[in-house]
DNA sequence: CATACGATGCTACTTTTTTAGCATTCACGC
DNA sequence: GCGTGAATGCTAAAAAAGTAGCATCGTATG
């Protein structure tokens, strides 16, 4: 098993890991303006540094300022995520995750979205059979 | 400023959390058992102690034993959860995220469940307008 | 009743996380 | 070339989290 997989973050490592993945890539400036409640500039760096040593970030020069950017790409990041939300709330069922998904946002779906939607599970009934 | 909104949790913490609101309720000893790689029974109970001090949990009586329960119902603390997810990872795409978890159980997914799921959107469209 | 058992309440200690500050480096305009 | 500003590297120390162990309490049972 690769020693990244297992590695556990702390509390502000997470949060820093959650603005670095909602804006795709960010400098330090960028990272600490993101967080509610921020500690110091040097604190975030600090934490950068940290990420980047445990495997979780990497760092792209621009300039003289470094761009971090997370070492497990987007979207796998966010089906562990998905996989572990419906773990732990949903007890796996995926529909009930849907259903959640749907209620949470039903005022502001547009019915374009709702159509699309629609079609993804058509789509994948084909799929199954 | 209210106090449990803004109250963080360490990394074992949340894992305790994410073990009681997948089981519902649970005493030291269960929650010990479901902990991956897990820290000692007594650990476990100040943990407990914590959590329930900040406000996260409470627990009943069961003869000798308490019995822990997240003061925050598992509906409501699974919203957030989405909505946290739906930010961080999914632009805030609801039609993004739902395309993300049928591609993630595509394969277990039975026909009937995606007939209901069918069901759901046709009738979000029709509350819609 | 006395005792064995299983649970909790504490307190003290270790380790990890979080933080600040200072020294250094680099690019750029004057 | 030199000074300025904005960035980094590093170190050290405060604060929080995580852990263990022991004393205690209540309940059931022989």
């Amino acid at each position: 098993m690769s020693k990244e997989t297992s590695t556990q973050l702390s509390r502000r490592e997470r949060e820093i890991m959650d603005v670095i993945y909602r804006a795709g890539r960010a400098t330090a400036a960028e990272v600490l303006d993101q967080l509610a409640d921020p500690p110091s500039y040097s604190a975030v760096r600090a934490l950068l540094r940290v990420l980047e040593e445990k495997g979780h970030l990497r760092h792209e020069e621009d300039g003289p300022r470094y761009v971090f950017l997370p070492t497990v790409p987007r979207e796998r990041a966010r089906q562990s995520a998905l996989r572990q939300l419906l773990h732990t709330f949903f007890d796996g069922s995926t529909e009930q995750a849907v259903a959640a998904l749907l209620d949470l946002s039903s005022t502001q779906l547009s019915d374009a979205e709702l159509a699309r939607l629609s079609r993804l599970i058509a789509d994948a009934r084909k799929e199954g059979r």
